[in-house]
DNA sequence: ATAAACTTTCAATAATTATTGAAAGTTTAA
DNA sequence: TTAAACTTTCAATAATTATTGAAAGTTTAT
C-alpha cells in the first residue's frame, strides 16, 4: 500500500468512524485529512481532495470550528482561508468529550433526575419507574463524570488510568 | 407529573439517546418500555404502547434479543411471545460496551494498525500519515481496553473506578 | 467607490435510513 | 391434516439527513 492509498483508506475508515463520536461523515473526512496533512488546506484544496462541494465544506468547517477542532489560519500575503486540525489525539479526545457531555449526555442526565424525583404514588409501576430512572440516572452521572475527570488530566491519561485499574 | 406522564418522557428521552450509543429510535423505545415494565410484554401490548407497526417491532425485537438485551418468555398456556429487558444497568452497560467494541471499534483498530504499518518512503507527508495513524491506533486501542476492563469488572465498576482516579 | 477574490447561506435535490402493512411463513391444538 | 394464532419478511413508502450550487454577502486592494 503506498501514501495515496494509505490517505483514500484513512479518510474513508475515519469518516465511516465519525458517526460513533457524534459528527457526520463528511465533517469527519474534513478533520482527517487535515490531521494527516502537513500543511494548512484552503477550502479549495479540500474541496479536490474529498471531491464535495463548496457549500459542503464551508458549512462542514464552521462546524468543525465551533467544536474547536480546527482553525483558521491567515498566511500573510494570501487572500484565501488555510486550515488545520488539533493534531495532538490526546487533546482532541478532551474537546470532543467535553461537547458530548455539554450536548447530550448533561440534558439527559437532568431529565432522568426529574423523572426518579416523581412522587411515589405507592404502586408497583410507579416505584419500578422510579427504581430504574433513579439506576440510569446514577450510571450516566458516574460515567460521564469519570469521563471528563480522565479527559481533563492532560498527561497520558489513559495509560495511567489503565495501570490504576488492571493492577 | 403522574406516571403515565413520566413514562412517556423516559421512553422519548431514552429513545433519544438511542443513536448515542448506537442504536436506532424505535429500537432504544423499545428497550426503554421493557426496561421500566413490571411484567413482560407481548408484540401486541408493544405495538400499542409505541404507537409502531407489527414489523418494525418484530425486527427491532429481534435486534435487541441479537445484542442480549431482550429476552423471549413463554408463557405457559399462551400462546403469545413475551418480552422482558435486562433489568440491571450495570448488566446493560457490559453488554452495550462489548458489542460496540466488537463490531465497531475492533475494525478501526485493525485498520489503524494496517495504516501506520505501511512502508516508510521517507517523505514528509508519510512520516506525518504513520505517525498520526498510529496515535490514533495507540489511543483506540487503549481506550478500548480500558473500557473492557472497567465494564466486565462486575461489582461498582464506576464507583470502584472513581474512587481510584479522583482520590 | 469599484471590482476581484473569496466565503456563507439556503432552497432545492439527492441519498440514506426508518417504517409500514400485507403476504408468506411457522407453530400449535384439535 | 387443517385452521387458527401468531411471527417474520420485504417491497413500497415515508421521514430524515446530507449535499449541492448559485445567489447573496464579505473583505481587500486599488
Amino acid at each position: 500500500m503506498n501514501y495515496e492509498e494509505a490517505k483514500i483508506k484513512f479518510i474513508s475508515t475515519w469518516g465511516s468512524l465519525g458517526p460513533l463520536w457524534g459528527i457526520n461523515k463528511a465533517m469527519a473526512q474534513i478533520q482527517a485529512l487535515l490531521f494527516i496533512s502537513t500543511q494548512a488546506l484552503s477550502m479549495e484544496d479540500i474541496m479536490a481532495e474529498l471531491q464535495i462541494s463548496r457549500g459542503n465544506t464551508s458549512m462542514n468547517l464552521r462546524q468543525l470550528m465551533d467544536w474547536g477542532i480546527v482553525t483558521k489560519e491567515l498566511i500573510p500575503g494570501e487572500r484565501k482561508e488555510y486550515f488545520t486540525s488539533e493534531k495532538d489525539v490526546q487533546e482532541l479526545t478532551r474537546i470532543i468529550a467535553k461537547e458530548r457531555s455539554r450536548r447530550e449526555i448533561q440534558p439527559v442526565i437532568k431529565v432522568l433526575h426529574e423523572l426518579s424525583s416523581i412522587k411515589d404514588d405507592g404502586t408497583e409501576k410507579t416505584k419500578e419507574l422510579i427504581k430504574q430512572t433513579k439506576a440510569l440516572h446514577d450510571l450516566t452521572l458516574n460515567a460521564d463524570t469519570m469521563i471528563n475527570k480522565l479527559v481533563n488530566q492532560k498527561q497520558n491519561w489513559i495509560t495511567k488510568s489503565l495501570i490504576k485499574l488492571i493492577k
